[in-house]
DNA sequence: ATATTTGTTAATGTAAGGTTAAAAGTAAGA
DNA sequence: TCTTACTTTTAACCTTACATTAACAAATAT
């Protein structure tokens, strides 16, 4: 199963320094969005789903703390970092008013940097281990539950599904009866939608319809050119 | 309700630096309990249940860093935060390698410090409710004491855990027959998400499972590229 | 009919996990 | 200080699991 990167936003407006501080986390394997200014920040904020927010307190238009409060409204888990020129003891009270995870004074250490964005970002995935989502579905006589991953008939031995098997059953069961788009399994499990993911998607139907066998009143139909359908008799 | 004062302990030599500051602190609140070195400061770690410990990184007999790796192996989730005289770049990332969850040099301010304690002790408090308390669990025919650390089988001979087994057996055991996943053990435990700390779990497993062999209704199972599975059938 | 899409099986390459042993690091006793 | 016992990490090697690609057959659309 492929690492995924932590995603980051950098909301930084002197150029020089976001660029540089930008490669340099990207060089540390960090997946890194630079916004130049509170305004830009704030969109990209809404549109991506990041794991920790690097703001600059001082910016045009809307400062770090501004930003940072929006943020709050959007999302009161998400660990947030200042940056600032100035060390002055208001700005960093303001700071953890509104939240803040931790402060840095420019010019600082990068591998410092580095170490509390670790740091945080770890005591976030500990925290966040739990989000409930839909895990567990009944599938005519069988029982899916993708998160241990494995798929039972009738009570019997489970059946290990791979991560793509799994997380393509879980999608056709989420459109149970209904169509399930080619595109959106792409799209979502195999994050491309070209000639050989589309392949591969069909040897995984394969896979699924050799499983799914065990109960004759459970399939997997093609709709020519749209997707599949999962259908229960 | 009775609002319950968050404990801290405090661990500074400088006699009259730490009685300031203890004082400051339990006019805002607190409660502390002032150790004068590591020695002390670790003896009343395991007496005292804290929210918090706040340790001065150059002392006399113990540093500070030694003093929390000790209160690391005792408990992996108390908050800690260092106060360094001198602000040397390889103690900022030493103290961050032991489980720092923040940093502060002096002189600082004490609001700055307070804040810090707050956010700090909040954090944690959402995180930290039901499973840092538990350690004793019933597996199959084992019984675990974590505090004590060692596994008995049946009312037999206790077998003794080092510290990684220990942990290790009771995050499983917190999850059993749920899927713990291996980046928590890796956070929690080893600090750090890499090919050699993941390397170093697995042997970790393999011990816990040679262990775990006298009962063969137990078992611990792999979830390939997820975590592994605490099993009692 | 013939191009395109889908179905299925097999082959291949890579990543993850299992196991054991050696090396390195620590703690406590002699 | 040296020794010894013990814990943890690093390394090596092996096995298993998985995803992709290829190849070819079958179905479907134009």
């Amino acid at each position: 199963m492929e690492e995924q990167k932590k995603k980051i936003l950098l909301v930084e407006d002197d150029p020089n320094f976001g660029t540089v501080l930008k490669d340099y986390l990207m060089m540390n394997d960090y997946d890194v969005v630079h916004a130049k200014n509170g305004m830009e920040g704030f969109e990209k904020f809404k549109k991506g789903d990041f794991d920790l927010c690097i703001l600059d307190v001082m910016m045009p238009y809307k400062d770090g703390f501004t930003l940072a409060k929006e943020i709050r409204e959007k999302n009161t888990d998400i660990p947030i970092v200042f940056l600032t020129a100035k060390a002055m003891k208001e700005d960093v009270l303001k700071g953890y008013k509104v939240g803040a995870d931790d402060y840095l004074n420019k010019p600082f250490d990068s591998e410092v940097l580095l170490m509390k964005i670790k740091a945080i970002i770890q005591r976030k995935a500990t925290e966040t281990i739990s989000d409930s989502k839909q895990f567990e579905f009944k599938i005519g006589g069988f029982d899916l539950n993708s998160k241990l991953r494995f798929l039972r008939y009738k009570g019997g031995d489970p059946i290990k599904l791979s991560p793509k098997e799994n997380e393509l059953l879980r999608l056709l069961a989420l459109h149970e009866n209904d169509l399930m788009p080619r595109e959106l399994a792409l799209t979502k499990i195999w994050r491309d939608d070209n000639y050989f993911t589309s392949r591969s998607m069909d040897v995984y139907i394969a896979k699924l319809r050799k499983y799914l066998k065990l109960d004759d009143k459970v399939e997997i139909l093609n709709i020519h050119g749209e997707g599949f359908r999962l259908v229960v008799n």
